[in-house]
DNA sequence: ACTATTTCCTGGATGC
DNA sequence: TGCATCCAGGAAATAG
């Protein structure tokens, strides 16, 4: 599942890859796809744009357009629009549960659930691959693409410390919104937690400063970490190029229910909390 | 203003 | 072997 190591791998990737070409045509499948922008405004955005930088904002992929040298259409302009960015949009990936974004060479076999195919004039292809449709395409053209929540790798303690302040749902589920912190999901939130010696059903507002610490600490280093493992491979996840990542290997309790804890031995639980599974120690985490 | 629950979707695993 | 059922989960929508 694609979660910030997972999207960070991919934007570095498509950053040292595609960054400079230019987008010539565009391919959306024609089943209900899964965008947030009607296709014809995405095929429009995408066509002639040159890729001008790739960056991440929480688990979404945001890819900078640069349409100055686009052929636009002849038609008059009402007044002259001199504003700054004009000529700039935006392309937003959300990847979901088992979306990829991988650069291809046009001889290689279209994936089933391909959704879009973006072809570069450097003779690659841009493709979206997402079988079970939780991602979804999006375009911002006027406004810049926003996103609430703050991003876990430079938030400071003390911000960190106030997102839960006063929040009765459990911390796992804290971990889990979006609109607080920004890019942890699942797998990173269980093993934060684990490696923080924090309970996932623990209220949230009810952690001391010292676990708030350890959490914040936690978080931090499991992230980094899981990046510089290019992400973990769990079920369909690869990077741009099409390679696992290897933090599926690092995991201490995330898909380990009942194997023993790598600190005490004690069988690892899963439980599930706010429908998702939570996997803890029951002796490590208090 | 929060919080909890439901919904979307398909491949793989499980059960009879 | 084959078919039905369940489960995984990010985030938006809905309900409380």
């Amino acid at each position: 599942m694609p979660e910030l190591p997972e999207v960070e791998t991919v934007v570095r990737g498509l950053a040292q890859t595609v960054v400079g070409d230019t987008i010539e045509s565009v391919w959306l499948g024609s089943k209900p796809e899964p965008l947030k922008s009607p296709a014809v405004v995405i095929e429009r955005t995408l066509r002639h744009a040159r890729i001008a930088a790739v960056r991440r904002m929480g688990k979404h992929i945001v890819i900078e357009l640069d349409r100055a040298h686009a052929r636009r259409p002849k038609v008059r302009r009402t007044r002259s629009k001199t504003s700054p960015g004009k000529d700039t949009a935006q392309f937003i990936v959300h990847l979901g549960m088992t979306g990829q974004l991988l650069v291809s060479k046009p001889d290689q076999e279209l994936e089933k659930h391909t959704h879009l195919v973006a072809q570069l004039a450097s003779g690659r292809e841009l493709r979206f691959v997402d079988p079970r449709r939780f991602g979804r395409l999006a375009v911002h053209t006027r406004n810049g693409f926003e996103t609430a929540g703050l991003e876990p790798l430079d938030v400071g303690f003390e911000i960190f410390v106030s997102l839960f302040r006063g929040r009765k749902t459990p911390i796992k589920s804290a971990l889990l919104n979006q609109k607080l912190l920004r890019g942890v999901g699942n797998i990173y939130a269980d093993e934060s937690l684990f490696r923080a010696g924090v309970r996932p059903r623990c209220c949230a507002a009810s952690l001391t400063r010292d676990q708030l610490r350890r959490l914040y600490d936690s978080i931090q280093q499991v992230l980094n970490q899981a990046i510089a493992a290019g992400g973990s491979s769990v079920s369909d996840y690869v990077n741009a190029q099409g390679e696992p990542g290897f933090f599926q290997f690092e995991h201490r309790v995330y898909g380990r229910e009942g194997e023993p804890c790598l600190v005490c031995s004690t069988p690892v639980k899963r439980v599930v909390i706010a429908g998702r599974s939570s996997h803890y120690c029951p002796l490590c985490q208090k």
